[in-house]
DNA sequence: TATGAATGAGTGTTCATTCAT
DNA sequence: GATGAATGAACACTCATTCAT
């Protein structure tokens, strides 16, 4: 009977992730409730609230980026593992969730707890890039988190080309391979503030 | 009357840019209408849709960027010009509009030229700053949109610290001023496929 | 502009007799107004109330039905005009008005005046028929109503087939000839209590 | 619970043929909601349109009929079978529901083929009673559908006296009794086919 | 006087959430 | 534990009626 219950959390979390990253919020728990082929009601026992739900297929996916972002940073190769990085988190995030848009006001410890766990790991993956000179040292996570969410939204609310992204993507890299802009990198000295 | 008409005609697109722009089409027409200080029903005598007030909206944004990007056009610094109106667009996109996120199926013919002519315009700036070698000649209109519409949209649904959309900017400007990663520039031979 | 308020009464009134006609109590002033060819508050100046505009309506109706039942009266085949006055009540009635079937609660005296004259007029036709052996004279006005009424509203409904509707009034038109059955008519006596 | 929701199913069918039967499709789900003693929403969970209500409120209603037929038409009796289906349907069209007023566009085929059911027994039940010599063999049942719907709206939507109707319903009794006015009965060949 | 504009009350419909089985 | 049923709150939209020009 556990096992069930298991197995219908899983199917719920898994439609949840479908239906609200495709619709956003306005998605409704019923039909998550028809892809997970379970009653109506059996949603609200396993997640009591509307936002809850969201929040922990939020969880969910952040944890899933999370193992894939510590198994990067395990990788050998910084410059290309923050380029895999890099694209997972916003093709994922698109076809899925659109990261943290949802959940505005109180957020769980859970979330926030997860939310910093992919933070760091993603931190760390961004440090080794930068270490290895793949990225320049000035740029933080911050505007990173910014580029990738901006990306992964607007290619779920309206999808481009698949060419189009690649593109994006590739001069978000470059951009964050080169000093800002206005200092222009003369040859010798690449990446320095 | 007519005069009160215009202005509250005025003040409901206002409204709408608002509440529109920050909740997406989630947003009740009766919030836009209590916005605009007028009664519910005056919403629809003017737009009698919802899609048609969004769409209203839009079109008066496309508008008004498509003005600027013109001023831009005609002024003599292509690269500031360049840099001015992406600022301008990411940060007008995201307090008033996520762009063209709403009105799926059927925009009208109305909202598809003033969108054509918005990217017109984008189009004649971002060709200047290439001719003065500010932006590299590969880049294309495509996936310069997609990162705007990206920042306007990620800005839109949690605001970032300007500090931080400020730098996301600049690595995109970075991005675009040389050429793509993966065919790291060489000295001498800064900006070509 | 005496003139001129006379005239738009009239096309108001003539719009309304379509309008409540096809559409019964539920259609709308605007419609009524857009047909008029008068701005919608005309109306309202004209006839302050929805109800009274009906009202208005239903009386130029009746009246109407009024002077042909009376010029019916004048006329010298009892019969034949009974015939007519019956066809022409339902048809009219059908197209156009189905007759006392709104104004449910409070029917204003002029309209109390107007349905009492029309009444009487017809029971007058009706009496020249029943005098002429042409209808029997058992017969009352009250159920005679009914069936005008009934076909009008029938028709105005769901309009049948010219063919059908002719024979349905046939079929009243004999039934009102014969005593009721139950007490089949024997030779001789045909017409009698 | 299944017991619950029949019950709620029932109790809102009836309160649908009260008030469609009174206002026509002017009645509102929410009186048909108040009357049947349930909540607003609780309707739209029955019957997902105010169409599909009155539909399935409609179907109802003539499987009654049929039924009602059916069982006359089982009867030795055809002459008064014939005068009991009249009143029946009269009376309950009446007080229950003005029959096919509704359903202008689209009537969905359950309802076509309770329509037709409901015709295919009238009309055997007119047959017999053409047979025992009761009605011509002139009348169809266009004719006599069309007097029944006229009779049942009038009284639906203004009812009169018993005894008026009473007396109208024996005037079209008798009028199916004998051929169309215009061609008396001569004594001895009264009714024939 | 005629009318475009404004609006509150009402309607059909959806949906997150609660209840009874 | 799972679920069909029930419902109140909210939303888009309509319309009779009032107001200001």
């Amino acid at each position: 009977m556990r096992q069930d219950a298991r197995e219908n959390r899983e199917r719920i979390l898994a439609a949840a992730e479908e239906v609200f990253g495709t619709q956003g919020a306005a998605g409704s728990t019923e039909e998550v409730a028809r892809r997970a082929g379970v009653g109506h009601a059996t949603v609200f026992r396993h997640f009591p609230t509307k936002e809850e739900l969201i929040e922990a297929a939020l969880l969910r996916h952040f944890d899933r980026l999370t193992d894939q972002a510590l198994a990067i940073a395990a990788t050998p190769d910084p410059a290309t593992g923050w380029r895999t990085l890099l694209r997972t988190m916003i093709e994922t995030g698109a076809t899925k969730l659109t990261l943290g848009t949802m959940l505005p006001a109180k957020p769980s410890t859970a979330a926030i707890g997860a939310s910093d766990r992919l933070k760091a790991a993603v931190s760390e993956v961004l440090r080794q890039a930068q270490n290895s000179g793949a990225v320049r040292p000035s740029a933080t996570v911050e505007e990173v988190y910014l580029l990738i969410r901006g990306l992964a939204q607007a290619s779920a609310t309206m999808p481009p080309n698949p060419e189009t992204l690649s593109r994006a993507i590739d001069i978000v890299l470059s951009g964050l391979s080169q000093p800002p802009r206005g200092y222009p990198s003369r040859c010798g000295n690449d990446h320095q503030t």
